[in-house]
DNA sequence: TGATGTAGTGAAGCAACTCTGAACTATTCT
DNA sequence: AGAATAGTTCAGAGTTGCTTCACTACATCA
């Protein structure tokens, strides 16, 4: 039984405060920045509206009656919600505080843009920033779906609905166990490389073909840690972001490169926050 | 430090509410009886006067976007509490519930109208009725200070800013300890009457006088009961109203009449309440 | 007693707001 | 592909709410 609400406004809850407020009504006036005859006709709207006396007149003088002692709680009321939205507005609205969920892949995360995030959370200490590290496709994923604000990931990817803008170019690199790399090229080899569908092991086996390298992949996974390891180990080679090469290798052999790209829904209204952040991945 | 409010409406808000319950926009346009088109046009402007982006956009399509919950949250909230205002106002607005101050001096109270006031309790359980008994004068200074919303007191007195309506009239009569009233009116007396001050006594005395009877006083009180019993004590005769005189007595002998009067403030708004109790004292 | 100042109300005019209806555009269904 | 659906935009009309100005009631001071 969703009865008619009255439609009052906030100023007009404001004027009641005002004047219980205030010693006379030319005061309220002011002080809310509006003239008398405004304050006047306001509050004779208000109490229309509710349909409820909420005034006595002593004279020309009209003055709270007690009895509308509820009414003036709940403009009160909510006045305080409102002040409080208003703040959370504010403090939203200059990406001061507010939510902002961002994704990257690891070298992202990792290597190039530790210094912006953190830098960026010490910047924003009341921003509620989360992370989350994930392959280039499951991030798409969540910031077509909304998941996610904002998202690092690379480039080469068309999504219906996702806008990207490319932020650097990033060399990929062989690495080898012990001795260097064989003069030969038809030597290279075997592989161990980033998974199936990453589309940096497409555009690495891509530049291996175009080199005529073997691309015999002896083992994958999706973590940098787990290919430096196997490397280690002398199972076979891989080709890496030199990022995240580390340091136990030699210079690597660069034969590719990747794009990073921030990628945004596109439809999204700009968050500022959103926005700030992105400024500072440009540099 | 008052910052700005954003001048929100409750019909705004109500906007927001609807369509995050209903499963389209056309339906929550509906629900609130509003075209599509004031809908979309009336969540533009909150969206404006909020200035933090609510909605993230899908085509053509608008969807609330995560971000703006505390919004919602605060929308809902505050609906809510225009609710339970409406609800308030109704019941006030219809005299069956909020606040009436009644005055009565005592012989209204427990004589003439105990039945009129037990009934309107009866008829109004809601209805938080506080009754005060004192002497008119008191009453009415009360009446005038707003502390009372209305009262039955003994005609006669003026006040600026009270506006009194003749009740009834009632007799006064006098009564004797003993044996009956002498025949000789010199013979009269002496008295234990009301306080000096009251209405009535002024009434009791210039009736003695007009009738020729001596008006030596030996006690006053404002309180019936004590005057009753100073009577059956054999102190002096009294003149009362006849309704408080008890059946202890004979019929007594009328000299007089007072009137009582309903006394409200002049510029009082009409309380329903207030209204509702007049009618019924009126009969 | 009248002069003056103060507080609040009311009317006219204007700008801003908000509704409706119609035309328009994606999106979905068949 | 064509029709139906959902939502938007635009133009126009009605409403709201403000300011300014005139006016009244009351108080104060001489």
């Amino acid at each position: 039984m969703p009865s008619a609400l009255p439609d009052l406004s906030i100023r007009q809850l404001d004027y009641l405060v005002a004047v219980s407020t205030e010693p006379s009504w030319a005061d309220a006036a002011a002080r809310i920045g509006v003239s008398p005859s405004a304050l006047s006709q306001g509050l004779s709207e208000l109490e229309r509206r509710i349909g409820v006396p909420l005034f006595d007149r002593e004279g020309r003088r009209r003055t709270l009656r007690p009895t509308a002692e509820p009414v003036l709680a709940h403009a009160r009321q909510v006045i305080a919600l409102t002040s409080d939205l208003a703040d959370w507005a504010e403090r939203t609205r200059t990406g001061r505080a507010g939510e902002l969920r961002v994704g990257m892949i690891d070298a992202a995360a990792v290597g190039h843009f530790t210094d912006v995030l953190r830098q960026f959370r010490d910047d924003h200490p009341e921003l509620h920033l989360t992370l989350r590290v994930a392959p280039s496709g499951e991030l798409l994923d969540e910031i077509e779906s909304g998941d996610l604000d904002l998202a690092v990931v690379v480039g080469g990817h068309t999504r219906r609905g996702v806008h990207t803008e490319s932020l650097m170019n990033e060399p990929l690199a062989v690495f080898t166990p012990t001795r260097g790399l064989p003069r030969d090229v038809a030597a290279w080899g075997p592989w161990v490389l980033f998974a199936q569908g990453s589309h940096t092991r497409a555009i690495a086996e891509e530049a291996l073909q175009r080199l005529g390298a073997p691309t015999t992949i002896v083992a994958e996974s999706n973590q940098p840690e787990v290919l430096r390891t196997m490397v280690e180990l002398g199972v076979g080679s891989t080709v890496l972001p030199v990022v995240q090469a580390g340091s136990d290798f030699g210079p690597g052999r660069v034969i590719a490169e990747r794009t990073l790209v921030l990628a945004r829904r596109d439809g999204a209204a700009v968050d500022p926050a959103a926005e700030m952040l992105a400024v500072a991945l440009r540099n």
